[in-house]
DNA sequence: CGGCTGAATCGAATCGATTTGAGGGACGAT
DNA sequence: ATCGTCCCTCAAATCGATTCGATTCAGCCG
């Protein structure tokens, strides 16, 4: 019988059946940045995209991945958002609130879990506690006794832009991943020298960054930036400008990624459960199958000093 | 009409019901390894992934990811081989040939590309010359004098062994692409002093391997490493023990990438073009999905001279 | 031995888009 | 004015699994 079947070239059922008539797909769309490249270089992403899929897979569903929108400016979505079939969209990394994938995918229906973003009506957000753990690096770094400090942030907004961020810049950060971090550093009483903005977490552009604010007459004497890498694209500039860490000056940053080839350094970071948050995101899909409106997950991050942050030059 | 049908709650065609009609999901598996974490941290996949999702994207394509097969050993297969709907799949890094999750996809009919692997009957297959660029990286080591040449390389077998492989491991290897690169080396007269076998393309993993190799009493004069990541440990590794390269060592990698943490060295390496190749891998799968048995396409390297090269001491 | 209940199997309807065929209407040509 | 052809529109069949309902058979009890 079976045997028979198979013989007239049965392979097995059709998924495409099941899904018409249940309704699912058992897909859960990620929806990433721009280029996959330029999400996959960065660890970050990696690491919560495998809790993310390691729990998705405990669900039994599957992980389309779908670039986000194109060009900046361009309008042009990515066709998939509209018609490839997707029980749950995850946006990773927020999303400004007015983006057209945001509304392109409300418009569908399909239930959306935020990451670090903003909530909406009826999605669910997965967040971190970003704006204490930078509270705590300020304070950390006050308590050094540093005065002079000066930041290399995320990216404001898609347009893609780089350098020192003035008044005006600081007031329209449309992401808010880069804005709770500038908060937290306001939070613990500190007024950045320069607020440089990168946009992207690289280390090529944390090295653009350092080289700026280094090499400026009123040096900073610690440069927090909001991501590792950033970091370390700093610490290379320092490196490269002979300045020695933390002696000359200190750097840390936020993640908390293992970077095996800064040692013998120990990257000063603010610590966040990166497979843990993917985990929970994952958590909040299987919530919203079920029907259920999942609550805002917030996790906690951890302060870790490492060989990177000392007290300022005399 | 068009507002009473959005009025009633209509979302916009329902792709499940085309898909079914169709017989086409639109979906292209993508197997990575083991885990995603292990496979996305490894920046020559991402690249390759990157240039696969641009090409998959311009033919309307999802990209599904899957894993591959879960611990060593285990044969509980990712039921999402089984079960998920995909039009192709694509296998990064190849597998063994006796590997389940090769015969899952076979057995359920789906169309295969195969990446740096063995060609099946029918299944496509992408590589680069791997075995001719290991053999330009060897007579480059040779011209230049090296005679006690060690090298580190990808993973043999699924089964994780780390250290140096003996006479019989080394008529055990699995992957085509570990092989193939040793092959290369052999090709060019070399006969390594040591064969150390990472379970990884990981940085630590080539600066285990660095620490092993150079602290032997015949330690070699030059190490060549199957990938740049393997490369930069050993790098490390050497920077450790106070090695200056290429003065005391020289190193060499395979892949070409990018590596800014490096600077101002700039490794030895034979660059593939990793891009493009994921691009050829879509171009296959474009192939397959027209009826068409694409052919066996093989990409070009070229071997990059860099400053972690020299003669050997004195 | 007959009737009733339970289980098992077979068939039909459903999911939603797509495609094809048929029918009707309109226009042009004879 | 009538016939033929062409186009447009609407309805039905299809894709494949699943689910629900109905029918049938068997077993048990009265």
């Amino acid at each position: 019988m079976l045997e028979a079947a198979s013989a007239l070239g049965y392979r097995g059922p059709n998924p495409l059946g099941r899904q018409l008539r249940s309704g699912r797909s058992g897909i859960v769309g990620v929806v990433v940045g721009d280029s996959l490249r330029r999400s996959f270089r960065d660890p970050v992403s990696i690491q919560v995209l495998d809790g993310l899929a390691t729990s998705i897979e405990a669900l039994g569903l599957g992980l389309l991945l779908v670039r986000g929108s194109d060009e900046p400016g361009a309008d042009a979505l990515n066709p998939l958002l509209a018609t490839a079939a997707m029980d749950v969209a995850v946006i990773l990394w927020g999303a400004t609130t007015d983006s057209p994938v945001l509304t392109a995918l409300r418009e569908r229906g399909v239930p959306l879990v935020v990451v670090e973003g903003r909530a909406g009506e009826g999605n669910a957000l997965v967040q971190v506690e970003d704006r204490k753990g930078m509270r705590a690096l300020g304070e950390h770094l006050l308590a050094l006794g540093h005065r002079r400090i000066a930041t290399v942030t995320l990216p404001f907004d898609r347009d893609g832009r780089q350098g020192p961020a003035d008044a005006d810049r600081l007031t329209h950060v449309g992401y808010e991943i880069a804005r709770r971090r500038l908060a937290g550093l306001h939070d613990a009483g500190i007024e950045p020298t320069t607020v440089y903005e990168a946009p992207a977490s690289l280390v090529e552009l944390g090295t653009a960054a350092g080289r700026e604010l280094l090499a400026r007459p009123d040096r900073p004497t610690a440069i927090a930036a909001q991501s590792d890498l950033l970091a370390s694209g700093v610490l290379l500039a320092a490196r490269e400008l002979g300045l020695r860490v933390p002696q000359d000056v200190s750097v840390a940053g936020f993640d908390g990624l293992d970077l095996p080839w800064l040692a013998p350094d120990v990257l000063t970071s603010v610590h966040q459960p990166l497979q843990a948050k993917g985990e929970l995101i994952g958590r909040a899909v299987g919530d919203l199958l079920a029907g259920e409106h999942p609550p805002t997950r917030t996790l906690d991050v951890e302060l870790v000093v490492g060989t990177t942050t000392g007290p300022p030059p005399a």
